[in-house]
DNA sequence: AAGAGTCGCAACCGCACTCAC
DNA sequence: AGTGAGTGCGGTTGCGACTCT
């Protein structure tokens, strides 16, 4: 259908964003809040793209930002997330607090990398570098989800925002973007849900998923239970939600497994 | 000292998604 | 149901800072 520019180019600034640029931004916000990127920068007298006020005030005035060196906890947390859910930036960057996606993905594609390649772990698939991938491990596929549908019984969709977003086709067939949770080496059986204070999480639940349909356990689902089931099970305090269980200790990201 | 090469980060670009109409 | 505006996200680029020769 074809999209109108986000902005009259023609007439924008663009590059970085000068001291007085920033302090007309961050006045604006404060008096008004985010939204509506759009009419923003008019509104705040900036010759800026919306998008860009956006990208400036996310990844660089907010003032919950984080400055900084990434602390080697942090580290190790972007690993094993990155190992869990790939390049989904924003997803990661929600359990770093004061970090932001494209910090972390700076961070990664910079630093991180490097690490593991030092490692000899191959930064794309976590494994070691020229191992074959085909032992027995069970896959989240962001590329094949006809196949994955079947694996994870999911009729009526995802009720969470980011869920939604697991594609329902394979768009490069030739790139394998597959995503491996696999259970310890020692372990030739189905993993063990995951378990704490007597409670059991699911694969849906341990992913961040509220209220899906396809919860099996008691702590994520309105399925069976009110919404505040799941705020009431977890130590998130502001989403109410333990993504993870890494909040809680339920599931210690030092721990979980990667292949 | 200076030019070349490399690194790291801020910002941009374009696509995808959501939602209101 | 279709359309377009608004927004979010991931990949990529540009450029200043730093290091090497």
């Amino acid at each position: 259908m074809g999209r109108s520019p986000c902005c009259e180019k023609a007439h924008t600034n663009k590059g970085a964003w000068t001291k007085e640029e920033d302090d007309r931004l961050i006045a604006y916000i404060r008096a008004h809040g985010e939204g509506c990127w759009r009419s923003l920068p008019k509104a705040a007298g900036l010759l800026r793209c919306g998008k860009s006020c956006r990208l400036r005030w996310i990844n660089y005035l907010r003032p919950d930002l984080k400055r900084g060196n990434f602390s080697e906890e942090e580290d190790e947390l972007i690993i094993k997330l990155h190992g869990l859910l790939g390049n989904k930036w924003s997803l990661i960057a929600g359990r770093l607090p004061g970090r932001t996606d494209n910090e972390i993905k700076n961070y990664w594609n910079t630093h991180i990398r490097r690490k593991l390649m030092n490692r000899g772990i191959d930064p794309a698939t976590h494994r070691p570098l020229g191992e074959a991938s085909h032992d027995v491990t069970t896959t989240i596929s962001f590329g094949g989800a006809k196949e994955e549908k079947e694996k994870i019984s999911n009729p009526n969709g995802f009720i969470h925002k980011e869920e939604k977003k697991i594609p329902v086709q394979e768009k490069c067939p030739d790139l394998n973007l597959d995503l491996r949770i696999s259970p310890p080496l020692h372990q030739t059986t189905q993993p063990e849900p995951l378990k704490t204070g007597g409670r059991t999480l699911c694969f849906i639940c341990s992913l961040g998923v509220k209220n899906s349909k396809d919860c099996t356990c008691s702590i994520g689902s309105s399925a069976g239970s009110s919404s505040s089931s799941s705020s009431s099970g977890s130590s998130n305090s502001s989403t109410g939600y333990d993504f993870l269980g890494l909040n809680s200790g339920l599931l210690d990201y030092r721990s979980l497994e990667m292949k």
